[in-house]
RNA sequence: GGCUGGGUAGCUCAGCUGGUUAGAGCGCACGACUCAUAAUCGUGAGGUCGGGAGUUCAAGUCUCCCCCCCGCCA
């Protein structure tokens, strides 16, 4: 039995996720962390909200709510949305939390004594009316370059020049409004990354075995241009963590917090801490390779997006503390999901998010299609045919149909009991070897975090089912010999057990209800299938239970398409 | 402009360290079956693997050049 430590990419707080972002992290986590468990390792599934930084205050500003609050609820928004969809956590925490401030704090001053924070002067446009600093792309105004009269600090969205907030004509504050504005000296702090660079160089180029997405950014950001760049680790914020040092607010940064991404990360140690005080478990032996972590596996999924700060920034933190720190082991990443030819859009209110899925239809519906599609090699998009398609297909004509064609099939010919008689011959012999090899590629593929490749091999699974059934033919069969009829029921009710146990990572909801309808004490995964061919013996009740899956209408379609298209 | 990733059947994608007639699912056509959510099963049509040059006995698979898409960065 191995130990896994698995975290899901941090969601910020400001908002709930779109389709995207589920694929992106949580779904695929989720899958791997219910297969590991389903095999009886130890499992730990992390995650938490990422809650400080600038969007958040802003966000709650506009709420009209104090950010402590504002955040409060758009966790439980979050935890509550992540429930929904059958996401497994062990813990979902929050990088507000006070184990977060102790932890990150510990980080810091651990880093500080081993010489790899420096105190840096910088210039920066501070807002008067707003009474605080302005990151670049919270100034506004009129490109120098262009004249468009909306230009951000950092860029210019209508001619795409870069830009320098000083750059800009007429600057405003992008919160405000408000032009009374002035450039101050402020005192930051810097993780100097670039000190870190062969040792970070040397760990990536010895990840032979990691996803190319994942080691080809890390590897972009560590030799790109003048390479790894030393990069600030504080703002000029109120909500946030405290910067201290020697456990004393460090002198001259009082005023400020810890940057997010510095935090964030963070958040994976201090979620677990929560969930250790929370169930009295022990979080240093996930943690701590002086204390058991040791021989913990740790596996990281994220969108690429994320990438960087888990390749070298965290990396850089953890090992630069110079404290035994558990590295993470495997990183899997993943592209973007996009939507119908686009994007999807927050703002533009383009695509599907988290909360308006599961009003459309049951998560089990939404994980199948985003799973069996998940982005892993390049980006992947969404579209409602293909979503309907892939629903109707898969879920209801292959898996679904098959259950009600067994089930009623049995009902009426035999009783809602696995029926006796007759035995397994060499067709059913056939099957089960058949399903020995599928089921060992569907493992393999299930260590190696293959999920597109996972799904296509449970779908084969499911359809071998029905390729026997079909030769097998016990309705034609039952007129002249009922006995060989009965065996071949026994075998297909089996069948439905052994789908269901195997679908459990993938479709949670619908693997329960065939476990239930077929009465199935035994939901542990097979030791082999021929004995699972026999865990139903004959006198065994069951019952037919509704249709597993509802097919999607092409007018629900069309309507979806047209409601989600967004007003862009 | 620099750099990832990608460009393989109508659609979505597999194709590892180069090696028999390039694969899957969907869609389509035809056939079988009629237990089942008009579901299922079988057969078939369909690709000069973005373009060009090169290496090799042999190249979607390696090298070089070019074109296009997505993204990141300047």
């Amino acid at each position: 039995m191995a130990r896994i430590l698995i975290t899901s990419a941090l969601p910020y707080i400001n908002g709930i996720k779109h389709l995207g972002n589920l694929i992106g992290s949580q779904l695929p986590s989720d899958v791997y962390a219910r297969y590991m468990r389903g095999r009886g390792h130890e499992v730990l599934h992390i995650c938490a909200t990422d809650e400080h930084g600038s969007p958040a205050e802003l966000a709650a500003k506009k709420a009209g709510q104090p950010v402590a609050e504002y955040c409060a609820e758009m966790h439980a928004v979050q935890a509550d949305l992540a429930r929904g969809f059958r996401i497994g956590f062990d813990h979902f925490g929050r990088t507000s939390d006070p184990a977060n401030h102790k932890l990150t704090q510990g980080f810091a001053e651990a880093l500080d004594r081993a010489g790899l924070i420096s105190e840096v002067v910088e210039h920066q446009i501070y807002s008067v009316d707003d009474a605080r600093f302005l990151a670049d792309r919270y100034v506004e105004g009129t490109c120098p370059n262009c004249g468009y009269d909306r230009a951000r600090g950092d860029q210019c969205e209508n001619c795409t020049k870069q830009l320098d907030p000083t750059d800009l004509i007429e600057p405003r504050s992008a919160i405000s409004g408000s032009t009374n504005l002035e450039v101050r000296e402020t005192r930051h702090l810097h993780l100097r990354q670039k000190q870190m660079r062969g040792q970070l160089s040397e760990w990536i180029e010895s990840r032979t075995d990691w996803p190319v997405l994942t080691t080809s950014i890390a590897k972009k950001w560590l030799n790109d241009g003048d390479g790894l760049q030393d990069r600030g680790i504080t703002r000029d914020l109120d909500w946030g963590i405290k910067v201290t040092r020697n456990g004393a607010p460090w002198p001259g940064l009082e005023d400020k917090v810890f940057y997010v991404w510095f935090d964030a990360p963070i958040g994976y140690i201090a979620a677990t801490v929560e969930w250790a005080d929370k169930t009295g478990n022990d979080w240093k032996r996930w943690w701590r390779t002086d204390a058991g972590a040791q021989d913990v596996k740790y596996v990281q999924f994220m969108g690429k997006d994320n990438v960087p700060f888990h390749t070298l920034s965290f990396p850089a933190t953890i090992l630069g503390s110079g404290e035994p720190w558990k590295l993470v082991d495997y990183i899997k990443s993943f592209n973007y999901l996009n939507y119908e030819g686009g994007q999807f859009s927050t703002s533009l209110g383009r695509g599907v998010f988290m909360d308006q899925a599961l009003d459309i239809l049951p998560s089990d519906y939404w994980r199948w299609w985003l799973l069996s599609h998940c982005p892993e090699t390049s980006d992947s998009e969404f579209t409602w045919e293909s979503f309907q398609s892939g629903v109707n297909k898969d879920l209801a004509d292959v898996l679904g149909n098959f259950v009600s064609r067994v089930t009623k099939f049995c009902r009426s010919k035999f009783s809602e009991e696995v029926p006796s008689g007759g035995q397994y011959g060499p067709e059913e012999d056939a099957l089960i070897a058949d399903l020995e090899t599928r089921l060992k590629a569907y493992e393999t593929h299930m260590e190696a975090i293959d999920i597109r490749k996972s799904a296509a091999e449970l779908r084969a699974i499911w359809v071998a089912g029905n390729e026997y059934l079909q030769a097998a033919a016990p309705w034609a069969v039952f007129k002249e010999d009922p006995d060989r009829a009965a065996a071949q029921i026994r075998l297909a009710l089996n069948l439905i057990r052994l789908y269901a146990v195997l679908s459990k990572p993938f479709i949670p909801d619908a693997a329960h209800t065939m476990l239930e309808a077929m009465n199935a004490t035994d939901a542990e995964w097979p030791e082999s299938v021929a004995e699972a061919m026999s865990a139903l013996p004959a006198g065994h009740a069951f019952t037919v239970p509704a249709n597993l899956f509802d097919k999607i209408t092409d007018e629900a379609r069309e309507e979806m398409q047209a409601r989600y298209a967004g007003k862009g």
